[in-house]
DNA sequence: GCCAACGTTGGC
DNA sequence: GCCAACGTTGGC
């Protein structure tokens, strides 16, 4: 089993709106990175863990802890002309982009960037380094269980 | 296949 | 709103 850290706008899904979804699961649609990608598609499987973190925001910070609750498929907002995430060169044959399903375990107490960042033992994560904008970050086990310890 | 220009991300 | 970093695009 793998750990992730995966970024959310809140003002797009927040950890309160996916408490609110149902079965408080949300298809994590959207991801047009390779790199982010290919951690979901090539990687992720039933049952990882993920940090929800809210990004883009007055207090950027990990939210919640969630788990991978389906591998990934085609991303559905690529075959939408109307969506914003549509992708002109993507077809249902060829799909170029997958999102797998998170859902919420348990909201958790604010840990905010700045508190991630008072700690050595957390000094080489992703999203810490700088210059970071990958949306989906694996997470070593140590760092997973040192944060768990915060919370 | 190089690389300049451009667009996006995201913390501050 | 700024801007550093970095990914993508497209002309050559």
């Amino acid at each position: 089993m793998r750990y992730w850290l995966m970024k959310s706008e809140p003002t797009d899904v927040s950890v309160d709106d996916l408490a609110a979804l149902p079965n408080q699961t949300v298809a994590w649609y959207g991801i047009r990175n390779y790199q982010a990608r290919n951690f979901m598609r090539d990687q992720m499987k039933v049952g990882d863990k993920v940090f929800f973190y809210h990004s883009s925001c007055a207090e950027p910070g990990i939210a919640g802890i969630a788990s991978v609750s389906k591998l990934a498929y085609p991303d559905a907002t690529q075959f939408d002309p109307k969506n914003k995430y549509f992708d002109p060169k993507a077809t249902p044959e060829n799909p170029r982009w997958f999102n797998v399903d998170v859902k919420l375990a348990k909201k958790t107490r604010l840990i905010s960037i700045k508190e991630l960042r008072e700690h050595p033992q957390l000094a080489h994560m992703r999203i810490l380094q700088r210059g970071n904008r990958l949306s989906i970050t694996p997470v070593d086990p140590k760092e997973w269980e040192f944060i768990m310890g915060l919370i």
